[in-house]
DNA sequence: CTGTTAGCGCGTTCAA
DNA sequence: TTGAACGCGCTAACAG
């Protein structure tokens, strides 16, 4: 039984008034007597009337949508991101659009024109290059953006950060303060913006304690669980093993710890380890220093500055950066 | 440098034609001289229009925006239906308008509510109960509508599930052909479909091989990761240890690995595991027996099926059910 | 306080 | 093959 759609002049015609009227009361303006109004949400409940959002955006020019374009959707991080935005955003009575671009800046093309079309009130977007992005068309169509954990170099624009260098120095300064100097390092290859701000951040460390990276115990590769157990394999290899352990990423920790188990090194007894993100998926609490990423906040930042975009459009451009907390 | 919104007309105006040739042009009707249509969409390129989606969608009384309502954006689990689902919708062109309900019913409601304001084209939900849903409200608002993963018992609707029966009932078995027959269980509390479905595959099993249950060696509670070490804890306290443990949740597993590993219990050495989901997120590879839930598959026979509904809205009602691969 | 009117941007008749 | 005119459902300006 598919109920014809009924529509503001139905309710208008079985309440006695002018669409107008209804359209006052929905929309809680003033000037409406107390009776006419009570007998108009009578007659919305007793047809269940919906106004239609589609008709108001054209109306109005405004859409209480936003976009939210991830690299990842199975990726926890970008996953408490896009819970974060969601939270905030039903809160405002806003939807969200959620377009997921595997890290393909096709797809992300893609997305950004299908979201332009849909003419959404603004969008939170995570870009997958710092160049060439179609950040510029978004800005270009007048359209509220806020770039979220990646920088974009080709245009200035909102964007909200993790302080990636900040986080890895106090995570290499942990270890020196534990009196480790003997320091190896798995680090994501230095293409992507967050790898190069941590191996940076941990250089940092090492030169505030005047302490030499022995190159032969950096190990660089793509930010995945397999080569941070392929890295760490070869690391282990080695004769004399460092002290302690800095890995760069996530993924590449999980890859480590695996290959710590297969050779039966415990931590931190064996060797000491520091790394990002808690791992809290793990049966166990694993035993090392880690820096706690403010991920949802970090979604929670970019919505909220897009919402201010979205009210005041005038607002200058604004670089939000989060720190990370340490665990010891 | 915000740029004025180009409409139709003025493409129009630009290539000398009227907005209905434009239409057309960008329609792919016939009927249009090639000279013409050439002259038309270099206008388009060069005014750089895109057609108003919410215009469009007002106009045509439909929308190209699919609904997903999932339970839990953080759970890998619903990660991968959103996936799916995302992947689908965007090769034919749909946009996904994402609802996290964190498994509460008023947020359900309110997303509901908010989906059909929209007018979205169809809904793919995962419920957060088997009563009292909004599925009703949905189906009487005439939007085509697919339930993932859990049923729901006051309205009939396309479904699509895993067999969970069938996946435990197949887990337990190999435990069974193994040669247990002390098998002990951690499942999640009878509530939840999933939960008591699980349950009773295992009964199947049991009875089948002609093994009575023993009842002390049922553990029952939340489908929390706490929940499964806890139970585990409790089971591991007993003087005679079962040979096997079936558990019925990944979370509840990741509790009862925790146990395991606190108390030095090693498996399949000291006790035999299965359990649903391959805990792929895990350093090492656990030695265990597990059925591998068809997630990303779900997502995509569910909004598979969604399109076929909005296309042709006469369908009757499907049920689908996948099935687990078991892994020994 | 309320109703009438005029579009928002587009697709689709109907005539030419 | 094309264009003029209408209306999708709603809000906002104006008039009463």
């Amino acid at each position: 039984m598919i109920q014809e759609s009924v529509k503001i002049k139905d309710v208008a015609q079985h309440a006695g008034v002018s669409s107008a009227t209804v359209s006052r009361v929905l929309g809680n303006k003033p000037h409406v007597k107390e009776d006419v109004r009570d007998r108009v949400l009578e007659s919305v409940k007793a047809l269940g009337y919906r106004p239609s959002r589609i008709a108001q955006s054209l109306r109005t020019q405004k859409s209480k949508v936003i976009g939210l374009i991830v690299s990842d959707i199975q990726n926890s991080f970008f996953t408490a991101i896009v819970r974060a935005v969601e939270d905030v955003a039903s809160e405002q009575g806003y939807g969200v659009f959620l377009c997921n671009t595997d890290e393909n800046p096709e797809k992300e093309q893609f997305y950004v024109d299908l979201l332009l079309d849909e003419r959404v009130a603004g969008i939170v977007m995570v870009p997958t290059r710092e160049q060439d992005t179609p950040c510029k068309e978004i800005i270009h169509s007048g359209t509220p953006l806020v770039v979220v954990d990646r920088r974009v170099l080709d245009v200035e624009v909102d964007t909200v950060l993790t302080d990636n260098r900040e986080a890895s120095s106090k995570l290499v300064k942990a270890l020196i303060a534990q009196g480790h100097t003997s320091i190896a390092a798995v680090l994501p290859d230095l293409r992507i913006t967050t790898g190069r701000e941590r191996h940076l951040g941990m250089l940092d460390a090492l030169a505030e304690a005047n302490i030499a990276m022995d190159e032969d115990n950096l190990y660089i590769g793509p930010p995945t669980a397999e080569a941070g157990y392929a890295l760490t394999r070869k690391l282990l290899a080695k004769k004399v093993l460092p002290t302690a352990l800095f890995v760069g990423t996530k993924y590449m920790c999980l890859g480590a710890l695996k290959a710590f188990h297969e050779a039966d090194i415990r931590f931190p007894e064996d060797i000491t380890l520091a790394a990002f993100d808690k791992l809290d998926m793990l049966p166990y609490k694993p035993n090392f220093i880690y820096a706690e990423q403010p991920t949802y906040d970090l979604g929670e930042s970019a919505v909220k500055l897009l919402m201010e975009k979205i009210e005041n459009p005038s607002k200058t451009i604004q670089f939000i950066t989060l720190s990370s907390r340490l665990n010891i």
